[in-house]
RNA sequence: GGACAGGUGGCCGAGUGGUUAAUGGCAGCAGACUGUAAAUCUGCCCGCGAGAGCGUACGCUAGUUCGAAUCUAGCCCUGUCCA
C-alpha cells in the first residue's frame, strides 16, 4: 500500500476507501498544510439512504475525524435533472414536494455521524437547488458552454453505455453532468472546497468539475472516488429480503438492519468492519482472522458496530438481545414483527400475511408446501391450519431467519 | 417528416395462430447440508380458490378468427439511418 504524507489519505487508504485519485501527490501536499474541504453529493431519490450510501458517508466521517471538514451535497437540484449514471434507463422526474421530503428523510443519518457543531472542521450540510435552480438558461449556456465539448461528454461511461446498448439517453439526463460540475465549482467558490468524494461511477462527473473550474476560475480541485461495493458474492451491496436495507428506522426497522451485517459473508468481514466501523484497525486483524464458525464471533461485533452508529446504542442492543433469543434460545425477542390475534384464533395463512412473511395467499401456501412455516419450531403442513394460541405469545417463522410473534389480543 | 428495426412476466431473453400462465438464464423464496456464512443439490416462483377451475397478463386501441403474445389497421414509445 502506498505510503501518504497527511494522517488524512493514510487513513483513508487503510481502511479501504479510496479506489482512484485524481492527483495523489497534490492532495497528499494539501492535506498535510492545512484543513482540506471535501464533499460528497447525494441525490434525493429516496427519503432515505441506503447501505450502498453508507460507505460515502463513513468517508465524510473519516474526513472530520482525520481534521478536515466535511460538506454533504443535497441534490435538490440535480434531482430534478437525474444523473444518468449507472442506469440503463431513464427514471420518472420526481416532483418538487417529494424531493423535499426525500432530503429531510436523508440529512437524518449525517446527524448521526457527522459533527455539524462549531469550528473549522464542523459538517455542513447545503442544498444544490440554492444556486442550480436560480441560473439562467442562457447565462449558463454562455458561461459554461463553452468549456464542454459534446465530443468528451460523450466520451464518459455514463453516456457510454446507455448508447451502446441502444437506451434513450435524453438531452435532460446528459446536462446532468454539466451541473453537478457546476456544482463542484460553486462549492469551490462559497465554501473553499478543494476535493469531491464519490462512487466510482461518479469519476466522469468529478472529473469535469474540476476542469471547468481550472478553466473558469484557475483553482486547483481534486476528486476521490470509492471502490464499487459488492459482495463477495459479486452483488452489488445493499440489497436484502426486503429490498434495500435503508439506513433510516422508519423504512427498515432495527432488527432486519442488525441482520443485514449478521449475515455478511466471511469474506467480506474484515472489509466491512474497515468501511463501516470506528474499530482500531488491529482490532479489525484480529476478528477477520478468525476462522470456521468463529468468525460469527466477528459478524456480531461487526452488526453491532453499524448499527450502533447509524441506529443508535439502543437499536444495536435491542437487536442483539432478539437475536440471541430467537437464535441460540427458544425464546422470543423483543424486537421481532409481532401480530395481535384474537381469542378465535387466526389461520397460519393469514398470520403469515400479517407478519409480512408472504406478499400473498398462494405466496403463503407455497411456503407452507415447502415446509418453510414453523410455528414455535415445528413444521407446519396444513394449510388451513388454525392457530389458537395457548400461551400470551407464540413464534410463527418463515425459514430459519425470519421469526415474527403471535400475540394474543 | 421518411426508411428500417424493436416494445414479452423483477431483469435478460425464447416464442410468429390453438396442446402457451408463456422455453431458458439471472435475481428471489423454501428444503437438505452447515456456522443465522459460502458452495452444492432439490422444490417453488401472476392473483383468487381446498380443488376441478376462474380472473388477469406479452406497449395501447380496434379488428380478423371457433381460437391471437403470435395475423391486420391506427396510435404511443425507443433505437439506427436519411431529411
Amino acid at each position: 500500500m502506498t505510503e501518504y504524507k497527511s494522517d488524512l489519505l493514510n487513513l483513508l487508504a487503510t481502511r479501504g476507501h479510496i479506489h482512484q485519485l485524481t492527483d495523489a501527490a497534490g492532495l497528499d501536499a494539501l492535506a498535510s498544510r492545512e484543513i482540506v474541504v471535501a464533499y460528497n453529493g447525494y441525490d434525493a431519490t429516496a427519503s432515505s439512504l441506503h447501505v450502498g450510501n453508507l460507505a460515502s458517508v463513513m468517508l465524510l466521517r473519516r474526513l472530520q475525524q482525520a481534521g478536515h471538514q466535511p460538506i454533504a451535497l443535497m441534490g435538490g437540484g440535480t434531482t430534478k435533472i437525474g444523473d444518468p449514471s449507472g442506469k440503463d434507463e431513464s427514471r420518472k422526474l420526481l416532483t418538487t414536494e417529494t424531493i423535499a421530503a426525500n432530503i429531510t428523510g436523508i440529512s437524518q443519518v449525517f446527524h448521526r455521524l457527522l459533527n455539524f457543531g462549531d469550528g473549522p472542521t464542523a459538517a455542513v450540510m447545503v442544498n444544490n437547488d440554492d444556486w442550480l435552480s436560480g441560473l439562467g438558461y442562457i447565462d449558463l449556456l454562455r458561461n459554461v458552454g463553452p468549456h464542454f465539448t459534446v465530443n468528451r461528454m460523450l466520451s464518459f461511461d455514463s453516456v457510454k453505455t446507455r448508447l451502446e446498448r441502444e437506451q434513450p439517453l435524453t438531452f435532460l439526463e446528459f446536462n446532468y453532468m454539466i451541473l453537478q460540475a457546476y456544482d463542484f465549482r460553486e462549492l469551490a467558490l462559497r465554501h473553499g472546497c478543494r476535493l469531491q468524494l464519490g462512487g466510482s461511477d461518479q469519476w466522469g462527473n468529478i472529473v469535469n468539475g474540476i476542469e471547468l473550474t481550472r478553466r473558469m476560475n484557475a483553482i486547483e480541485l481534486y476528486g476521490l472516488t470509492t471502490p464499487l461495493l459488492t459482495t463477495a458474492d459479486g452483488a452489488k451491496m445493499g440489497k436484502s429480503v426486503n429490498g434495500a436495507v435503508w439506513l433510516n428506522e422508519d423504512m427498515l426497522p432495527g432488527y432486519d438492519f442488525w441482520q443485514y451485517w449478521r449475515n455478511v459473508d466471511d469474506r467480506d468481514v474484515g472489509r466491512f468492519l474497515r468501511l463501516f466501523t470506528d474499530l482500531p484497525l488491529d482490532e479489525v486483524a484480529r476478528l477477520e482472522a478468525l476462522a470456521g464458525s468463529e468468525i460469527n464471533a466477528a459478524k456480531i461485533v461487526l452488526a453491532n458496530e453499524v448499527t450502533r452508529l447509524v441506529r443508535g446504542d439502543d437499536a444495536a442492543q435491542a437487536a442483539q438481545a432478539t437475536a440471541a433469543a430467537t437464535f441460540a434460545g427458544d425464546g422470543l425477542g423483543a424486537d421481532l414483527p409481532t401480530a395481535a390475534v384474537g381469542p378465535d384464533g387466526i389461520g397460519v395463512i393469514d398470520a403469515l400475511l400479517a407478519l409480512g412473511f408472504a406478499a400473498s395467499r398462494g405466496e403463503a401456501k407455497r411456503l407452507i408446501a415447502g415446509g418453510g412455516a414453523r410455528l414455535d419450531g415445528q413444521p407446519v403442513t396444513d394449510e388451513n391450519h388454525h392457530i389458537v394460541l395457548s400461551a400470551a405469545e407464540t413464534r410463527l417463522s418463515s425459514g430459519k431467519k425470519k421469526h415474527g410473534i403471535l400475540r394474543r389480543a
